[in-house]
DNA sequence: CTGGACTGAGATAACGTTATCCCGAAGGTA
DNA sequence: TACCTTCGGGATAACGTTATCTCAGTCCAG
């Protein structure tokens, strides 16, 4: 008795009913050609002997894997955009399969390059760090590609992004609307493209606005060290801030954090929606993102670079909404 | 011109080599068979070519794919114990595909036998629902399985779960240390195996202790509305609860929402710990699941079962923690 | 010198599918 | 009856790897 039964493959379902090895095939495809008789004995020998077709002898036949991959930074992160890729793949009959890549960009590398040895149909990244020179052997070699929330720098890729800009904007002429002049931004490392994005567009509002802007704007990796002193820069002073604006859904924690109580004294504007948003009071006014819509273009993008490899690369914007809860709508208080 | 340019294969890179094909394979493979003249001529026609090994022909050939599944609940939503399962793996040389169930019986199904048709080598599984009879053939066939978080019922699986027994015990022993006689429990449906498992532990918990049982443990599914009414029904009455364990992160988070100012009055343990906990004032006392443990125990088995198929199946139990923040340290308020 | 151990490298057969061909039987018409 | 078409179904060749042989050489002992 070997230890690892041999699974049985088709020559075996061929024999136990006596037919071709092409007309079980035949069968499995439910190719009509195959008689009603021949075809039902196929299927009882399929059933005696369990037998499971072979993916991967499939897909090296067929050249096609039916298989999208996801590289994301962390897979057990919250990520909507994620849920809406898995869901929109699935509505097109394709299966999604996801791994992380830590923000290490020796990790994307390697994530990357072992789905595109597998043969992926396709990938949908969340690209990290400044270098994918890496990518253009692949995508020479036929690799089908979407970025999503970033794009990858010094390649000519499809991506889908948000608006931040948009959102930046909304969030400052909110706040002033509300009667806020001095409005601070404290957002993620701005070696993060989404993040320099953010942080730019937020000085060009407050420059807009008149005022200071260096002194309102502070970036920078995500520390519970960092994120104090820039809670305590903004509100100290002489004229310190009396409304914030926040770069992503983390700072937006940190913060909160750091100001416990006295998150009722000052007016906040998030980038991004999260459970927490609505734990706390006032409610968490934020610019969500919409999830759905990016999620579904990606895999709309993907889908078509796949069908036609020479199409144009689109970089498509999707808006962004406010969502007023409270936090963004308290007058100024100095 | 193709469209798709057919990737180049080892039987290109042997006739740009001038090389058997043979050859070829035992250069990619380190084979030190080969002179070092003829294989630094195989390393140039690679270079030349851009060519890439095809997992799908050499797993073929192999029999073995490299590749792990993770079946979760949901790929988008926090879960440290697939993080920790992700790390062991790579540490093991492994790759680790996941894909979502959203928590629904027929997509869980099919996403496994996805990846049994795929050969993954094992599969990691938060198993849902009640009926995993569709594993039986694939067991049979050779699948290695761990089920993570909850056992599959009904069948003899290799599985690693929390001693939720003991957690719950650790929970309301610490608030009747701090003087709580009238502790209440609120929970997720208890179709749900592990919030099953937990409300029965804390009924023998309050028996034991003595006192009303059922009228202090609320259980039922996730929605606003049955929350709120469970927070009313163990803070009102007579003998109103002076504490509540709370049966997951989800509900921790809803019964905080509910309780709002009032959180400050009634002591709290949650189980699961998050990143909310350290959200509020006071930080929410919680009981931590050992997420690496589980994580790297899941691998461990798995790896196990690959090895040897006919090895006895083992189920974990991992200790939990009890993680003192203030929240389960209130006194009573009466 | 010659026979045997060793060594590097080439033919070739798998792995489990699908696709291309081809053939034999049935049915219809001249 | 002969011929052409149709159609179900069987050989057999891919797909791109790795593994098992086999076989020329080279080197050294007898």
């Amino acid at each position: 008795m070997t230890r690892r039964p041999r699974r049985p493959t088709m020559v075996d379902v061929a024999r136990e009913a006596g037919v071709a090895l092409r007309t079980v095939s035949r069968v499995v495809n439910d190719d009509a050609t195959v008689g009603a008789e021949l075809a039902e004995r196929v299927r009882a020998a399929i059933a005696a002997l369990d037998y499971r077709p072979d993916e991967r002898a499939r897909h090296l036949r067929l050249g096609v894997t039916g298989t999208l991959g996801a590289a994301v930074r962390q897979l057990s992160h919250v990520n909507p955009v994620l849920r809406a890729v898995e869901r929109a793949a699935r509505a097109a009959g394709l299966m999604v399969l996801a791994a992380s890549t830590e923000d290490d960009e020796v990790l994307e590398r390697h994530v990357v390059e072992s789905m595109c040895r597998r043969r992926f149909d396709g990938i949908i990244l969340e690209p990290i760090g400044e270098d994918h020179g890496y990518l253009l052997p692949e995508l020479a070699a036929g690799l089908s590609l979407v970025a999503v929330d970033r794009p990858v720098l010094g390649l000519d890729v499809d991506c889908v992004i948000s608006d931040n800009v948009a959102g930046i904007r909304t969030a400052f002429a909110h706040l002033v609307a509300h009667g806020h002049d001095r409005v601070a931004y404290i957002g993620d490392d701005e070696r993060i493209y989404t993040a320099h994005e953010r942080a730019t567009a937020f000085r060009a509002c407050a420059a807009a606005h008149g005022g200071p802007v260096d002194a309102m704007v502070h970036t920078g990796r995500i520390e519970p060290g960092r994120i104090t002193s820039a809670v305590r820069a903004a509100l100290a002073g002489p004229a310190p801030a009396t409304a914030i604006v926040t770069g992503n859904a983390s700072i937006s924690v940190e913060v909160l954090r750091r100001l416990g109580a006295d998150s009722r004294k000052v007016a906040i504007v998030g980038f991004d929606d999260s459970e927490l948003a609505t734990l706390l009071r006032p409610d968490l006014t934020v610019v969500a993102q919409d999830d759905t819509a990016i999620g579904g273009t990606a895999i709309d993008l993907l889908r078509a670079r796949i069908a036609d490899p020479a199409r144009p690369v689109s970089r498509v914007t999707v808006p962004v909404e406010l969502v007023r809860r409270g936090s963004g709508e308290l007058p100024p208080i100095s």
